[in-house]
DNA sequence: CGACCCTTTGAGGGCCGTCAAAGGGGGTGG
DNA sequence: CCACCCCCTTTGACGGCCCTCAAAGGGTCG
């Protein structure tokens, strides 16, 4: 039901567990054989550790295989702004490659696996598999979206309405990944201080709404992991509107 | 000093004013050409005006020649957030090509002229011109970056913190183009709407804090022109990081 | 000259931030 | 196996930043 983040990435491409997901664009054979040769090596990331470090530019680019993970910044100060999650597939490190300080850093959230591409090959990818440089654009077109969304949540709405996206969002994701069981639950590994952290609030004030939303019986979190008990309320609550779910690319 | 906004862009790409400015990528005769070849038409979109209605997918992709428009989204009961808003040079229309809903909408902030590329022609650039192709996702990438940054100035940066952040971006962006006049002020568009709309504050807070900035001598707003009186002030106040300019792709 | 948009200022209140402290759960070491 | 510790969660108190409501002033265009 769920990615194991303790197993690495299978040698073959070609037997990559997340390829057989159907949210995936299928590739061709050519194309596959082409990813596996830039892939580097595999690299495992215990959770909390730094995927790539904020203000290093790294000379790495990932696909994150199992476990989840997240896109940051911080200020002088230390308030730190989550912008958006990485989950399984997502595709980690494009932004360096055309800056020329690193703009973000990346920590995994869980133990992670991630499949490791050499920077060097990005330019390979472009002219020597086009459809895959396509793809490339793609999935950067499709993060920047999930940024947009957030910076509407937190620029305009309320806390209680931040709190409610943010939750059906990542049920979703995690849901297009086929990790929901048979109650309805999602692993859902945040603690607090990341919803807070994302959703430009306070922790105080972040648990204090996680509760009032709980206790009116809209959603479960427990044992680390979410159910959402009222998914038409939370909607509406948040005012979000589902898109129409689309395979996407996996490099 | 300034690209007139009531001047479209000329027949030939070899003619265009904007890539006679040292802030863009330099390309080929040939790169030239095909980018030339994807060019459907030019249009003129008046200061207000849709050039992307919200809800709506384009079929077409853009480049903004002359103007200053802004990305948003809006919820249902009409708060609205301006996602970043877009200077000359900037490629607009990208996310429309990867989700079936529109996402967002695009609006003109002054007169504007854009270049109109067909977005069956993307596709030919990826496959026809890779480093074109590449440049593309460069764009994005950049363009994610914009988002990332006021994404971050709008989770975790005080209203006075936000203003700061948003003219000396704003001012160095214009900077680039070359916009820049003798008394260091540049033409500046934006309503305190605007203002309030990318920042995530409402109107009347937007003015008190505009207002107490302006009274403490940091800028100064007048007939439409910025200038930054006391910059290492504002970016102090806002920690704001300069970031080493770099040429960027003009598609 | 009136209409409309944008700016400006005041008043009052509520949402959310900070400070403080206790409770729970899992891991580690004695 | 128990004790301790650390991290995360939870709750209360209080204050301030920013929101809403309201209305007047200025500039431009028809």
């Amino acid at each position: 039901m769920k990615t194991d983040a303790s197993t690495p990435p299978p040698r073959a491409c070609a037997d990559c567990r997340l390829r057989q997901l159907p949210c995936f664009l299928p590739v061709t054979l050519d194309e596959l054989g082409f990813i596996q040769s830039c892939r580097q090596t595999v690299q495992a990331v215990a959770a909390g550790r730094a995927i790539i470090a904020e203000h290093h530019v790294s000379p790495r680019l990932y696909t994150l295989y199992a476990g989840w993970a997240f896109r940051y910044k911080t200020l002088a100060d230390g308030r730190r702004q989550i912008l958006n999650f990485l989950l399984p597939g997502d595709f980690i490190g494009l932004q360096g490659e055309f800056t020329d300080d690193a703009t973000h850093g990346v920590e995994a959230l869980t133990d992670t696996q991630l499949c490791v591409f050499g920077h060097d090959r990005l330019w390979d990818i472009f002219s020597q598999q086009p459809r895959l440089g396509y793809n490339v654009t793609w999935l950067c077109a499709r993060e920047e979206q999930l940024v947009d969304d957030n910076l509407v949540t937190v620029g305009r709405r309320a806390a209680a309405e931040r709190i409610a996206m943010l939750l059906i969002h990542l049920w979703r994701r995690a849901e297009r990944l086929g990790h929901v069981d048979a109650q309805g639950a999602v692993d859902f590994p945040l603690t607090q201080q990341h919803i807070a952290d994302a959703l430009g609030l306070s922790l105080v004030h972040t648990n204090k709404t996680l509760r009032k939303l709980e206790r009116i019986g809209l959603h479960e979190i427990k044992a680390g992991r979410l159910r959402l008990l009222e998914l038409k309320a939370l909607e509406r609550m948040a005012d979000y509107h589902a898109r129409p779910m689309r395979q996407v690319p996996l490099i």
